[in-house]
RNA sequence: GGGGUCGUGGUCUAGCUUGGUCUAAGAUUCGCGGCUUGGGCCCGCGAGGUCGUGGGUUCAAAUCCCACCGACCCCA
């Protein structure tokens, strides 16, 4: 039995990314518009799953779904003055329609804030209208810099946004606290790992008080954030003039949030901490086939063997199986195949198994083999799903854990930095400090560890004074 | 934003330095037929390229020059 390895994704992660989301029908970035892509039968069907995984979650929380235009005007865009300042480089604008030039421009969502908002302001009157909460799935764009990268960095971004109102500051909070925990529910069922940071004050959303982010862990030491929860404060209601009567018969603004989910990002990550040499390792919620089914045809005994893949597939209900019953590829071309695409489970049945009524079960996260009777198999394939995800899920945050190690020096940060380490250092809090480690280690400051208090106990790595924050520091895409 | 490397059938690569022998080679893929089928098998026949785009130099450009588009890497 070979053993598993990773050494391609470690060793040059762009070329073992990009050729594997081609290969295995993920992505096609070769669309001549460069950071737009065509998402693949495989990739869209890991991004639907995503979207039904998070809005289930949602739902279940009160959130509800609505459907905002994709414009807005660069009157409300700029009314709140961080959010312009933040967005104004990358904004796609409408300045024509067909042959008429435009009176007033038109602004392409890099988010929706400026959409909603307006809106909002007309529905709230009462404190009985609140809380108000929102989502939509939608795509926003976005000019990012050249360097654009397949799923991770692109210009056209499919993921989920939601957007609340609340009376009460305390609420607000209540309220983060919440969506963290959505966002953490769907990321688990996906296996992956990352941290849940609060942003350093210089990196917050434009326009927020404060930031939380998700960044998931890369095989090149990059950070790859995908989701943020941002506490708007009222930042944006009074400027968009939103304001409801309390209970007490007092006019206020309300307080505000925004969180984000990036899909494919979210499918990046899965690709990346997943990922073998072989190519893909699909978490089983989102496996487009979760269980391949191969038969071993013989010569004389192929209709036998084909009756007998079907009725285990029968078995196998209702998980996903597919039977792949091609007569002109040898069952070991299958096998490398449905690994690359990273079935987690696939089912050899051949005259052995005929004879004796049992399957042959491989496992791809550990690539192990087990022969299972016909009776047990539903229930052995999806415990076997269970441990598949659990395995995962483990892997993926020791490999992160191995990943963070404790700097307290600069040149020492630089060198791990470069051999693709996340670095937890301890920090005064002066932005002076932030860009001068930035400029000296070659990562960036990316936030505190959000559900777990860590009290540094020594001085600021840049400036050598009484440290306040531990924070950590990596490359970021 | 700055720098570097690169772009050749669907995919990967050779050819480019020193222009002509390129009417562009190989592998793979695809189609048809046969043989096989417990880890990418083999044999035969066939298909597929205005050499990223546009311009320039030249008797002659995949090859040299310029611009643009796109990809990858490093730095900010």
């Amino acid at each position: 039995m070979a053993a598993v390895t990773a050494l391609n994704k470690f060793r040059n992660f762009s070329e073992w990314f990009d050729k594997l989301v081609l290969d295995a029908r993920i992505v096609d970035d070769r669309f001549p518009v460069k950071g737009f892509a065509v998402y693949l039968e495989n990739g869209s069907f890991i991004l639907r799953r995503l979207r039904n995984l998070l809005e289930e979650e949602l739902e279940a929380t009160g959130h509800k779904e609505m459907q905002f235009p994709l414009v807005t005007t660069d009157e409300l865009f700029g009314r709140e003055a961080q959010h312009i300042k933040g967005f104004m480089a990358e904004v796609f604008t409408i300045e024509s329609a067909g042959n008429t030039k435009l009176e007033r421009k038109l602004i392409i969502r890099p988010t929706s804030e400026t959409i909603m908002y307006p809106m909002f302001k007309l529905w709230i009157r009462s404190h009985a209208d609140l809380p108000l909460m929102v989502y939509q799935s939608n795509n926003v764009y976005r000019y990012e810099t050249k360097a654009t990268r397949p799923l991770f960095r692109v210009r056209e971004i499919p993921w989920n946004e939601a957007h609340t109102v609340h009376a009460t500051a305390s609420e607000a909070e209540d309220q983060v606290k919440k969506a963290v925990e959505i966002y953490r529910k769907v990321l688990d069922k996906v296996c992956i790992g990352y941290l849940i940071l609060r942003r350093p004050d210089f990196d917050k959303f434009a326009g927020a008080k404060y930031s939380i982010a998700f960044d998931a862990w890369t095989p090149d030491g990059r950070v790859n954030q995908v989701g943020t929860v941002h506490n708007l404060g009222k930042n944006f209601s009074k400027v968009f003039e939103i304001e409801f009567e309390s209970k007490d018969g007092k006019r206020e603004n309300p307080y505000q949030l925004c969180y984000g989910f990036g899909y494919s990002r979210v499918l990046a990550a899965i690709i990346a901490q997943h990922g073998d040499d072989r190519g893909l390792v699909l978490p089983s919620e989102v496996a487009p086939t979760q269980v391949v089914i191969i038969p071993i045809y013989f010569k004389g005994q192929e209709q036998t063997i084909l009756d007998y893949a079907r009725r285990v597939a029968e078995n196998l209900k209702p998980l996903r199986v597919f039977v792949d019953e091609r007569d002109d590829m040898t069952p070991g071309e299958k096998f490398y195949r449905w690994e690359m695409l990273g079935a987690p489970v696939r089912v050899e049945v051949g005259p052995r198994e005929v004879s004796e009524n049992k399957a042959t079960v491989f496992r791809r996260d550990t690539l192990e083999k087990e022969q299972v009777d016909f009776e047990t198999l539903n229930s052995y394939v999806k415990e076997l799903l269970r441990k598949i995800d659990s395995n995962l899920s483990q892997r993926s945050k020791r490999i992160m854990e191995q990943m963070i190690t404790d700097i307290t020096d600069l040149q020492k940060g630089r060198e791990e930095i470069s051999a693709r380490k996340i670095l937890r250092v301890e920090w005064c809090g002066k932005t002076d400090c932030a860009e001068k480690l930035k400029e000296a280690v070659g990562g960036e400051i990316r936030g505190t560890l959000y559900d777990i208090t860590e009290i540094p106990t020594g001085s600021c790595i840049v400036c050598q004074q009484q440290a306040r924050e531990v924070v950590y520091v990596a490359r970021a895409y």
